[in-house]
DNA sequence: CCCACACGTTAATGAACGTTAACTTCCGTC
DNA sequence: GACGGAAGTTAACGTTCATTAACGTGTGGG
C-alpha cells in the first residue's frame, strides 16, 4: 500500500508554532467551532489527526492561544510600565505595547475577546485572571497619570476609561488592512481619550 | 401511543418572539455553533424540529436576529438625528439611543459583531450595508458637532473616534450587570471622548 | 358537523467532526 | 546495524446535530 510520505516542516518554523498561527488564523476567520482540525492539519501540511501529535487536543489549541496571548500582553505590560520614568511614559508605554499587539497579533486579539466561552472552565478561569490583571495595572497607571482619576470615586471612570482604549485599539484588525498610519493615529486617540481629563 | 400535548405559548409574546429572545440569550451565552435547536425549543417548551414552523433554519434565527437589529439601529438613530436640533443635541440624541440599545437588548449588540461570519453571505451583506449605514450617520453628526473634524483630512480621525464610542457603550454587556448609574456614566465619557476636540 | 390549517410531536436521515487505533517512516544513538 | 521514539499516515468509531418525514391535535369559519 502506498502512502504519503512524511514530510518535514519545510518552514522555518517549529510544527508547533507553525500550529498555533494557522489555527490561529482559521479560529479568527470563521470561529473555534467552524474550523475542524482536518482544515488545520491541512493548513500546516499535515492530516487532522497528526496533530494530535504535538496537541492534545482541538481545546488545547485554544487554551494555548488564549492563556498565551493573555500572558505575554501583561508580561510585556509590566515591563514595559517598570521600565518607564513616571506614570505618563508609562501610560505612552502600555499604550505602543498594546497596539504593537493589535497589530503583530491581530488574530489572538480577535479571538481574545471572542473565543473564551469555548475554553474548559478551568482554562477560562486562568484566562480571565490574566486579563484582570492586566486591566488592574492599566488601571493603577491611568490613575497616576491623570490625579483626577485616583479619587475613590473615579474609580469606574478609570477603568471605564481603559475599555474604550481597548476598545479603541482593539477595533483596528476589525476594519481595514494593517495600516500603520491608521494605527498611530488610534495611538494618538487613545492617548486624547486620556487626557481629556486633564482640563 | 401517547404523546406530548399541544401547549400555547403560555407567555404573552407570540411564539415568533418568544424564540427570538431565547435564542438571542443562548446564542448570546455560548455562541451560534455552540447551541442545538433542540436546546432552543426546549427554552421556550417545544421541541427543536418545532421551530421549523416559525423560522426556515438555525441559520435563519441568526440573520433574522442580526438583521432585525440593524435596522432598528438604523431607524432609530435616523429618527433620533432628525428630530434634533442642531449637531450638538443630535449628538447626544444618537448616544442615548445606543446606550438605550445596549440596555435593553444586551444579547443582540453582544451578537452583532461576534457572529457575523457565521451568516450566509448575502445575509452577511445586507447587514454590513445597515451597519456601514450607521456608522455614516455617526460620523456625519459627529463631524458637524465638532468642526476641526470637519477637515478632509481629519475624516479617519472622527470615523475612529466613532469606533471608539461605540466600543466603550457596547462594552457595558461585556462587564458586570445591568448597573443603570455605570451606564450613565459610559455616556458621560462617550460625550467626554468627543468634546476633546473642542479644544 | 367538519375540515382546513396552524402548530405541535416523535422518528429517521445523513453529514460533519473530534478522537482513538493501528500501522509506517525516518533519524539519531549506542 | 539494530532500534527506539518522534512524527506522520489511513481507517474506524461514536456523537452530535440540522433537517426532513410522517403523523397527531386543537380550533374557528363554512
Amino acid at each position: 500500500m502506498d502512502r504519503m510520505p512524511n514530510v518535514p516542516p519545510a518552514s522555518g518554523l517549529p510544527r508547533r508554532d507553525q500550529i498555533r498561527k494557522e489555527a490561529a488564523r482559521l479560529f479568527a476567520a470563521r470561529g473555534f467551532l467552524g474550523v475542524g482540525v482536518d482544515e488545520i492539519g491541512k493548513a500546516v501540511g499535515i492530516s487532522g489527526p497528526g496533530l494530535y501529535r504535538h496537541f492534545a487536543g482541538k481545546d488545547a489549541m485554544l487554551a494555548d492561544l488564549l492563556v498565551g496571548i493573555s500572558e505575554r500582553l501583561l508580561e510585556e505590560g509590566r515591563r514595559r510600565a517598570d521600565g518607564s520614568e513616571g506614570p505618563a511614559a508609562a501610560l505612552d508605554a502600555l499604550i505602543g505595547g498594546h497596539v504593537d499587539f493589535a497589530l503583530d497579533d491581530r488574530d489572538l486579539i480577535t479571538l481574545h475577546d471572542r473565543e473564551l466561552l469555548n475554553l474548559r472552565e478551568e482554562d477560562r478561569r486562568t484566562v480571565r485572571r490574566l486579563q484582570r490583571a492586566y486591566v488592574e495595572l492599566w488601571v493603577d497607571v491611568v490613575r497616576q497619570a491623570y490625579p483626577p482619576l485616583a479619587a475613590p470615586t473615579a474609580e469606574p471612570v478609570a477603568r471605564a476609561s481603559v475599555h474604550a482604549v481597548f476598545g479603541l485599539i482593539n477595533s483596528t484588525p476589525h476594519s481595514h488592512g494593517p495600516n500603520p498610519a491608521e494605527v498611530a493615529e488610534r495611538a494618538g486617540l487613545a492617548r486624547g481619550l486620556l487626557s481629556y481629563y486633564f482640563d
